[in-house]
DNA sequence: TTGCGCCGTGAATCCGGATTCACTACGCTG
DNA sequence: CAGCGTAGTGAATCCGGATTCACGGCGCAA
């Protein structure tokens, strides 16, 4: 007992994700992913229609897994004014980010098959959602000024993830400390969505 | 006299621009890009070491493109306060690029090869230097609160992009009209930089 | 006219990965 | 033990574009 026994899938689906934690998607070919899983090529074929079909996987399971966290600070944020709950949801995502900046710096800004890309997409619209839920409720408390819900949401989202393309970029090693940019970040959540 | 002939050297860019407006990178290929200038494919590679050689040079001049009307307008703005002018320009941004969609998406958001890709990363940079200098000003003349230039810009024109990244998909065929994300994208701004 | 570059040609070639598939190994069941 | 199915193997193959290069014309200068 304890030591469960981790399926040839989930091998595979760990390791392309280290693969693209430590080297981007140009490190993870199917023959490196097989071989980090202990197995040879063919087989992930076994367990995968495509080695994209795989990718999405991946990216699912690391984006919901984001989603989620976002949720979660939004619902521990639960009493707190509109635009301080909007700051906190967003700074959870910029400071998981940050902790992890090669596999964010995939997730959000590198480029990939198109498939792959379209799974990006529909998690930036779920996280806009996310956002757009708070920003709907604090105007509907009064406490945010009426505004375009939807494209504020959307712009935050990405305002955030272009603030963290600079710092996370692989090529950029060390910008300003991490709490700095979200502080930051913080000030600029804030006014941007009407905050007196 | 009026007729100026092309190069041959300024055929191959246009057709690939041409390309690329109507079918983003993936119909742009050695071949496609020859044949609308009426030529072979080796061809090319008597102008151009390579086609991504060719590629970064449209890009470059697209993007210079960008940033000269956004300089323009933020010069026919001079007199305005800071907050109006840092509307203006990135209004001016989002205009060019919903009348262009196609293209437009092709340089905020298309995969492209790293080193194309490298290309946009240098151009949304130089973007958001002409909105840090504004930014700058707006706060040296004590119009907008302190803060940090080049977060703000940067989370400035990410936001835009994102914004305009759901109406410009060549997937997602009409949202709203053009003015009325303008109009939006105006008063987000105007929150952002911190305008009372 | 001959010689020499320059521009252009486009079929042949190269290239880097993904993908296939005939085959092996192993464990289970009748 | 024979039969069968599942998991695994990895060398061979495929694939889609970029890239090469041996081979014309064409115009200019000697």
């Amino acid at each position: 007992m304890g030591t469960v026994a981790f399926s040839t899938r989930e091998r595979l689906l760990t390791a392309a994700q280290e693969l693209i934690e430590e080297g981007g998607y140009g490190a993870a070919s199917v023959i490196a992913i097989a071989e980090r899983a202990g197995l040879a090529a063919g087989t992930l074929y076994r367990h995968f229609a495509s080695k994209e079909e795989l990718f999405v996987e991946v990216f699912r399971s690391v984006c919901g897994r984001e989603e989620h966290a976002m949720r979660q600070a939004a619902q521990a944020a639960g009493s707190a004014p509109a635009a301080q709950r909007l700051e906190i949801v967003l700074a959870t995502f910029a400071q998981r980010a940050l902790r992890n900046p090669r596999l964010a710096w995939a997730l959000i800004a590198e480029p990939v098959d198109p498939r792959v890309d379209a799974e990006r997409l529909a998690y930036r619209a779920r996280y806009a959602a996310v956002i757009a839920e708070d920003l709907a409720a604090g105007i509907a408390a009064g406490e945010l000024p009426p505004q375009n819900v939807d494209l504020t949401a959307a712009a935050l989202v990405g305002g955030c993830g272009e603030a963290l393309v600079g710092p996370l970029s692989p090529l950029a090693p060390d910008g300003p400390p991490a709490e700095e940019i979200v502080a930051a970040l913080r000030t600029f959540i804030g006014r941007a969505v009407g905050a007196r």
